[in-house]
DNA sequence: TAAATAACCTAGGAGGGCTAGGCAAACGTA
DNA sequence: TACGTTTGCCTAGCCCTCCTAGGTTATTTA
């Protein structure tokens, strides 16, 4: 029998794309399969079970975010990184919705501090390095930086903002304003 | 045979409860059935299918969130309706895990409209009358508060924040601080 | 070139989704 | 109160996905 030459990383890239296409939480083993041509049963020489391949996927787009952020924030600070690490989040949401999904997959504890996650907080830190904030507002600052982009990018897919005829690309410019606006002025404990 | 007395709307309580209990993309219509000790079958006389019970009980979170954020928001203005708005979302998520993953399901233009969905939106819209904010200024801080609270909820519960040991809970205030402050000193656009 | 390894296979069980058609409980009505 | 109608729940059965056990054959390695 023609082998096809199947292995991990083919079968993580190939469910990374088929979640492009049918949506991550669609993304099957049996699918999988059948798009190699070959019998559900030999996948599992090479992945766990499903939970598995989707971590790998999960993984991955972790990683390709990642790279594309640090891409993006390279010789850039204060709004400039800002705008540039809010853009290639949101880009790259767009244009791998699957590998998006996947990204926001929950990991168990070992798996996370293992993977890109990691990277990515350590960049979201580094936006703020331009306005300087002292502990523990930069924690703050991430966390809502991590928070905005994250549900602004969730609610715009799910199709959230689009009862108000207001472009989306607008908003998105006025609230990276609204943001670098806050973070040179963030306001002191209990202003009133 | 012993009638149990299902319908549509004693299954979506039950189908709301099972989410909260074991995670709303684990509901299935022969878990539901099991907890009425009825054969699966018997749910397709009062359920169309699997998506149309995930559907109702989507609906069914969108009308209790709304309810409650309805009552926080009772009487109050200013920094004090953001706080409650705010609180009343998270909250809510924070005791019907389940609930709150089933009211961020993709809805079809159709359903979505009838829904408890333009509550939320007015609702939110509420939020911003103390802060006088001018179209389109008002749509985009709209789109950001809804972005961020979900998004930090989302966030939060993914354990998004669990390698920082900062408070959750006191990020969560100075945050509400952060977006106060915001509001009240919106930026113009184009400030650079 | 024979042995070892690894890639893919068949077979099959468990469980979820769903349809068709049956029977009996509950209800409406005479 | 008996009689037909409605309807709630049933059995049977099909398809799909997940996954395991164990077999066969291609490829690698000694």
């Amino acid at each position: 029998m023609a082998r096809v030459g199947l292995n991990a990383e083919r079968l993580t890239r190939a469910g990374a794309e088929l979640a492009d296409e049918v949506g991550f939480d669609k993304v099957t083993v049996s699918g999988l399969a059948r798009r190699f041509g070959v019998k559900d049963a030999s996948l599992y020489s090479h992945v766990k079970n499903s939970q598995d391949l989707k971590t790998r996927i999960a993984l991955l787009a972790l990683e390709e975010l990642a790279d594309r952020v640090a891409t993006a924030l390279a010789g850039r600070a204060g709004k400039d990184a800002l705008a540039a690490f809010a853009n290639a989040y949101r880009d790259y949401a767009r244009e791998h919705p699957g590998r998006y999904a996947a990204a926001q997959l929950e990991l168990d504890y070992e798996t996370a501090v293992n993977s890109a996650a990691v990277r990515h907080s350590r960049m979201t830190r580094a936006i703020l390095r331009g306005y300087d904030l002292a502990e523990p507002d930069e924690t703050d600052a991430v966390r809502l930086l991590g928070s905005t982009f994250h549900g602004y990018v969730a609610l715009e897919r799910a199709g959230g903002f689009q009862h108000t005829p207001r472009d989306t690309e607008d908003t998105w410019a006025r609230i990276l304003d609204a943001l670098d606006a806050l973070l040179r002025n963030w306001p002191a404990p209990r202003p009133r």
